[in-house]
DNA sequence: GCCGTTTTCGGCCCGACTGTTTTCAGTCG
């Protein structure tokens, strides 16, 4: 309520960077961001919240018990969704929307396309032939990549990764980073950012305009472009000095907040931030621009990761010295979830999988086939079996590496799993997961995870919500409870490293970051042994999700590892 | 609308690009 709030305001105030706007959206920040449950808070604790004052406080109170915002009715009154509808094209703002109104009477898609067709745009104040036709575009373009639309990540990081190794390749560029949504390793990207260094910035932005995935340029100048890929992905890159690249890739990066924030600092210490340096205000003398963390030195705080850097209280905690412990990929010392074509859908050897573990120097492995109950990947008993010789020899050929003989688990709509007690109890590793019935109601999940979590055998929560980004949401379940089993029967929930998985999502890891007694385990489910190296992806979401390495038990040495997998 | 280790009033992050203007408004990130 609070968004569209503050959406609608955009339009009564003609500015989405009015002071009322950014107030509201940062109230939204804050209240996403809370672990306990909105309603259940009095104004006093609402006004407690940074960005939280007595008007919204007020607001959100009388909208948990009435359902409704005065302010809110009105302002829909005013501009409904239809008319809403005209700020979603590219291009066309809240002051255009309203002046189209005014003085045309428009007061939806229809009819601007009307007002188009009969060229009555190029009449209006501030417009001419060229504004009508950016709009007309605009208008194109509102179905394939609209303001709102986001891409999930799984598609937007290999275009990212291709683009940002041929612009390192250009001979002019020092060094490139992506930066954005993707840096911090949001789920979905609005748009793909890149920053290049360079001093002859000419060639670079030419060359880059050139590319094949270069469907057409939406903006041009000398340090920076906006393209559009065939599939109305945005692609925006920037070009700076290389002395000037600790502050653009900061900059990029962002989230706004975490911006707004730093700026904020700068200017508390007499300095100024922008995408060029930080200087100071009045000699403007450069205090650190080469890196980024010069520059959060020189604001008195510890280098902050891109993952955390959503302007959710990462600069406090990094002022008091009490953000977590970032996990690594080298903190990574097994791998508790993998595959190979023993299950229907492995498409790598046992051997080859085992085999690329060793290789990357894995510790620790759990094989786990698809169980029983998955009709068409799972295993018999009879395969379980016979797969369990083929470990057996495999542990003599890899003596280094300790192999568990696990299963991945599905849980079924009554919280009840496949094969029986003791032929569960014979693995030495269960992942329990979610593979189908994903329509029931949050209690009925809650009821089948918890169940789950309470059997002996399983060790591990597989991709707990079995949301596909994009494609499925997760399943709803009470988070709290889940935490509260997991912790007492010391059962993990996993991180599972697919890109278009990335479960459990971080903002639920979030939500999740003071349950100290909660153990989490960061799995790749491979597939093929080219999946292993999914596992940076996995490490990226556990550090934007606030966890702590301490609790993800695969980090663990092996000794403490297999004592603590055979106890739980 | 929010906020305060100079402030309870008067500030609030900063700049590129476009299209329209002769210095700026709108949009976007």
């Amino acid at each position: 309520m609070l968004q569209e709030l503050a959406d609608l305001m955009k339009l009564e105030e003609g500015s989405p960077q009015s002071f009322r706007v950014r107030a509201y959206e940062k109230a939204v920040g804050a209240i996403r961001e809370l672990t306990s449950d909105v309603a259940g808070m009095t104004a006093r604790e609402l006004e407690a919240l940074d960005g939280v004052g007595a008007s919204t406080a007020k607001k959100i109170r009388v909208y948990v018990e009435t359902g409704t915002i005065e302010r809110v009715e009105k302002l829909r009154q005013k501009y409904p969704p239809s008319f809403v509808q005209l700020t979603k094209i590219p291009g066309l703002g809240p002051k255009t929307a309203v002046m189209l109104r005014d003085r045309l009477g428009i007061e939806d898609v229809e009819q601007l396309r009307a007002a188009l067709e009969a060229e009555k745009l190029r009449d209006l104040p501030g417009m001419g032939a060229k504004s009508e036709e950016k709009i007309a575009h605009g208008l194109e373009r509102l179905g394939l990549h609209g303001k709102d639309r986001r891409t999930p990540i799984q598609e937007a990081m290999p275009i990212a990764r291709e683009l940002l190794a041929e612009v390192e390749a250009l001979p002019q560029v020092r060094r490139a980073e992506y930066c954005g949504s993707l840096r911090r390793f949001r789920e979905t990207i609005g748009d793909i950012d890149i920053v290049a260094a360079s001093t002859d910035p000419a060639p670079v932005m030419a060359a880059f305009l050139e590319l094949p995935i270069v469907h057409e340029v939406i903006g041009q100048g000398d340090t920076k472009s906006s393209v559009l890929t065939a599939s109305g992905l945005q692609i925006d890159l920037r070009v700076v000095a290389p002395s000037e690249f600790g502050a653009a890739t900061l900059y990029f990066t962002g989230s706004k907040q975490h911006n707004i924030e730093l700026r904020q600092r700068a200017i508390d210490r007499g300095w100024t931030l922008n995408e060029y340096a930080l200087a100071d205000a009045e000699t403007e003398e450069t205090v650190a621009s080469r890196t980024e963390k010069a520059i959060y030195e020189a604001l008195g705080l510890p280098f902050i990761a891109p993952e955390l850097r959503e302007g959710i209280g990462e600069i406090a905690a990094a002022e008091a010295g009490s953000l977590p412990r970032l996990v690594e990929e080298k903190d990574i010392k097994g791998d508790l979830h993998v595959h190979s074509t023993w299950s229907g859908d492995g498409r790598s050897s046992l051997d080859d999988m085992v085999r690329a573990g060793a290789d990357r120097g894995l510790q620790y492995i759990a094989i786990t086939e698809h169980a029983e109950n998955l009709a068409i990947n799972g295993l018999s008993r009879d395969e379980v079996r016979s797969e369990a010789n083929e470990i057996a020899r495999l542990r003599n050929e890899y003596p280094d590496l300790t192999i568990l003989h696990g299963s991945e688990l599905n849980i079924g709509p009554d919280g009840t799993l496949d094969y029986d007690m003791d032929f569960l109890m014979a693995f030495d590793w269960c992942v329990a997961s979610v593979h189908s019935h994903f329509d029931l109601p949050a209690a009925a999940h809650t009821e089948r995870l918890l169940a789950a979590i309470a059997h002996p055998a399983v060790n591990v929560i597989g991709h707990p919500t079995g949301r596909m980004i994009g494609r499925r949401p997760g399943i709803d379940f009470d988070l709290a409870a889940v935490l509260d089993a997991a912790a007492e029967t010391d059962t993990a929930l996993e991180i599972n490293c697919h890109l278009d998985r990335l479960d459990l999502p971080s903002d639920l890891l979030r939500q999740a970051r003071e349950r100290t007694d909660v153990k989490f385990i960061i799995s790749t489910d491979s597939h093929h042994t080219r999946e292993y190296r999914h596992l940076q992806w996995g490490v990226k979401n556990a550090r934007r999700g606030w966890i702590d390495k301490r609790q993800i038990a695969n980090t663990w040495p092996k000794r403490k590892f297999l004592k603590w997998a055979a106890r739980a």
